[in-house]
RNA sequence: GGCGCCGUAGCCAAGUGGUUAGGCAGAGGUUUGCAAAACCUCCACACACCGGUUCGAAUCCGGUCGGCGCCUCCA
């Protein structure tokens, strides 16, 4: 059974879908005017696990993850572009896309976009103003909070303790168009020269919330099994959505609330407004993608991700040690499955041989932590112990005249495509991941392929003639620039440190 | 003003009423011509502070201090 922490009643509660068997999940998309922060990344990588964990409990998820494609800030930035918005925000969805795949993160089944949905949102606000829960106001169309009694329950506010205007981002033409200080636009009148899409209410554009009511009822209907997102959209957006799904259908809107936390940088949220962000794309030229993937991971995805990097003097970024020691993680695991690819069949023998418990046991840890709230810090506790177990297999087998059953190999394959199937990890080929790390460093350092290879070929004949304090000499003068030579029955290899 | 979160050993980070989290770093060891990798052992007798409840609290309750988030930009 799958418990998780539901935001609306504010307890970890069992998972548990109308239908059983499916689960309908929807999960806010970003709005495309940028790059893709690691905010963003840590995000879609929580909700990813949680689709995958879904499947692999025997769950048929119809995952559903919105492009917001029309907003006031696409509008702005390509006006200073001097480009037009949808051109931008196509644009910025395939860089989205892109780096999505790169961390890992399974398509969801459907991608609505706001610009394909305006039918349905017009006729979402027509039937919210039929029923009294929005007014006209100057060519907007305003969300009544006070006719929907409930306003507040998901984020626990009430209407009359909150303070208008805290955030200080009030906009006081609008404020004056509105009956209560907490109503919301569901539909907002184009001023000139502004870019606007025909309504019944005249030339504008969707307020913000609309755009998930009406599409998440478009393709999963009016009430999700789980809806997800940061910590930021609780108020106002998903409150909202509240709001409009329930006061249009009169049903309850979604029965299980998830919200992660943000990624911090000294403590701080990173967020696009404050400027202090590193793009996914950014961070996937230092580190390797699945690399940044594990690092969100290593924190519950409830609580902060602070960041920390290093700087010169000069104040140049010079490194992120998190992500240099979750990529030392992520080659330790590709490491360990190529050898256990690699195990000769002649190691491998037939006999019943058990496996360790903690290769036999792998899946249903992972499974368990997973189960108790998305417990990723513990998957990957399990997932340590697996490596190990399957390193342990590995020494065994290659140890003198060393032999493992068919049934221990079987299991430790069984137990990597648990790993990609419930966290994303581990499912590139091994080899290509670790010669991408090694020539990677190798780069930043200013090492080239050649000169090792060179200097290789010079230690292997020095060691051939028993020259070894010649042999000695040439690895200690790579170890200075960082090259880890490895001397295996098959030759030497070498990677960086 | 309202609502909420956090404070765990050198660092990162789970757990949350009584039994080893895990990782990194560090120290020994197996192995190796030397190394590296891998594995083994050790490592903290940790839970911001002050009270209270309890046979027993880092875990529950109250308070204090420190940090943070939201209260119509946000993942």
């Amino acid at each position: 059974m799958i418990r998780l922490y539901d935001t609306l009643t504010a307890e970890k509660k069992p998972f548990e879908p109308q239908e059983p068997g499916k689960a309908k999940v929807y999960v806010c998309g970003p709005t495309v005017y940028d790059f893709a922060h690691l905010g963003h990344a840590r995000c879609y990588v929580v909700y990813d696990v949680l689709v995958r964990h879904l499947r692999a409990s025997g769950l048929a998820v119809t995952y559903v993850r919105n492009v917001t494609d029309i907003d006031d800030k696409i509008l702005k930035r390509a006006a200073e572009n001097g480009e037009l918005p949808q051109a931008l925000a196509d644009r910025f969805t395939e860089h989205y896309r892109e780096d999505m795949a790169r961390l890992g993160n399974v398509a969801p089944d459907v991608e609505p976009k706001v610009s394909e949905h305006l039918p349905q949102i017009f006729a979402l606000i027509q039937s919210l103003l039929d029923k009294d829960h929005a007014y006209v106001a100057d060519g907007d169309v305003y969300f009544a909070v006070e006719s929907f009694p409930s306003y507040g329950k998901l984020s626990h506010r009430d209407l009359t303790q909150m303070k208008a205007g805290a955030s200080e981002r009030v906009d006081a033409d609008q404020s004056a168009r509105k009956r209560h200080p907490a109503d919301f636009a569901l539909w907002k009148a184009a001023p000139d020269g502004v870019q606007g899409w025909d309504s019944p209410w005249g030339r504008g554009r969707p307020g913000w919330h609309i755009e998930c009511s009406a599409m998440s009822q478009a393709h999963l209907g009016e009430t999700l099994d789980l809806h997800g997102g940061g910590l930021d959209l609780v108020f106002p957006h998903h409150e909202n959505e509240i709001a409009q799904s329930e006061g249009a259908s009169g049903k309850p809107y979604c029965r299980h609330w998830v919200h992660n936390g943000f990624v911090e940088v000294d403590k701080t949220k990173m967020s696009k407004s404050l400027g202090n962000f590193f793009t996914a794309r950014e961070l996937f030229e230092r580190v390797e993608p699945e690399a940044v993937r594990y690092f969100t991971m290593t924190v519950h995805y409830r609580a902060p991700l602070n960041l920390d990097w290093t700087l010169d003097d000069a104040g140049n970024v010079t490194g992120f040690p998190q992500f240099e020691e979750a990529e030392r993680r992520i080659a330790y695991l590709y490491a360990t499955k190529q050898r256990l690819e690699s195990l000769p069949a002649a190691r491998v023998i037939d006999r019943p041989d058990v496996p360790a418990p903690e290769i036999a046991g792998f899946q249903k840890a992972l499974a368990a932590a997973l189960d108790d709230d998305l417990n990723m810090p513990i998957a990957l506790a399990a997932l340590s112990d697996f490596l190990k177990g399957v390193n342990e297999l590995c020494d065994a087998a290659m140890a003198k005249k060393g032999k493992v059953g068919t049934k221990v190999v079987a299991a430790a394959r069984e137990g990597f495509a648990a790993l990609h199937g419930r966290l994303g990890l581990g499912a590139q080929d091994a080899r290509t991941v670790l010669l991408r790390i090694r020539d990677r460093r190798a780069a930043a350092a200013g090492v080239s392929a050649a000169e090792v290879e060179q200097a290789i070929a010079d230690r292997v004949a020095a060691r051939a003639e028993k020259d070894f304090a010649r042999a000695d000499a040439i690895r200690a003068s790579l170890t200075e620039k960082g090259v880890e030579l490895h001397d295996g029955p098959d030759g030497t290899t070498w990677t960086m440190a």
